[in-house]
DNA sequence: GACATATGGTTAGCTTACTAACCATTTGCC
DNA sequence: GGCAAATGGTTAGTAAGCTAACCATATGTC
């Protein structure tokens, strides 16, 4: 009575929070033969479908900043997954190049995103994997456009 | 027909992290007269209800490594919303308890969460609430888990 | 053409999260 | 009682994300 209803710490929010943790986690585990982690895959799973992009266009695709995107593509750089290259018209850009190393794995990887998924959506049937999503998609989309407003 | 569907980089566990992402930086948005950060915000909540947990239960309360507790408490200490104090039977342990600092502030927290989570949830009815929070339960039960099973 | 502004990237410094390795106790078993 | 195993915390090192501040080059306007 004198504590308010006392709301449960768990609320949707942190809820969402701890299953991101935990894809990350399973991620880690499933793709540690290729030392990779899901931020890693999913930058390269891009430049393999559009080969060539500048740092900013990658940045836009993944959602993330372009400080992440500089240092993402620190680490790729130097594990070997990638080269910067000049780009031909604009001498501030650089267009990101999947080297040999990595064209092989990329499909491979995939897999393993499947896998990942295939364990955190166990026991969904198909409306219910729809529904989670649109319903996430929903949730993204209202807190994007939250930043502006008052 | 060469590359295989190529099925869009836009999975529901990517855009799981998306939101979880986005939940951060809104929540920075409004905490941050009282400098305090979402997770630094729900360690406080949780002591607010259960006053002199240890680190350990902490740790599990919020579901987290105790690495992350320790440094999480490290900050929080230092900048005064909660002292260290020796558990009075086991030698190893530390109980938490909030300052003065603290008390105030924990109820004013409720309602930024409550704002953050109203961003979130726009639009959304309260069955699909239910629906969204039930589906990311069992998504979390999925992933907790699959760590053990080969 | 020159200067203001916008854009591409980097550096520095922060929080959160992790694993691995390590102390110091406590507990359990013989 | 004594020793092995479990538990509570910390330290070191890494990845991912951010803001703020900063170069260098492009672009746009006068």
């Amino acid at each position: 009575m004198s504590k308010t209803p006392a709301p449960p710490p768990v609320t949707v929010t942190s809820l969402l929070m701890e299953v991101s943790r935990l894809l990350r986690a399973r991620f880690r585990e499933q793709a540690q033969d290729w030392e990779l982690t899901q931020p890693q895959w999913l930058a390269l799973a891009h430049l393999n479908k559009t080969p060539g992009l500048t740092q900013s266009e990658l940045a836009e695709r993944l959602e993330v900043s372009k400080v992440t995107v500089t240092q993402l593509v620190d680490r790729l750089e130097k594990s070997g997954w990638l080269r910067r290259e000049a780009h031909e018209s604009d001498r501030r850009a650089t267009r990101l190049q999947l080297t040999d190393k990595a064209a092989p794995v990329t499909a491979e990887l995939w897999r393993v995103g499947a896998v990942v998924r295939g364990q955190a959506l166990a026991g969904l049937s198909a409306g219910e994997r729809e529904q989670l999503e649109s319903l996430l998609q929903r949730v993204k989309t209202n807190l994007s456009g939250a930043a502006a407003k008052e």
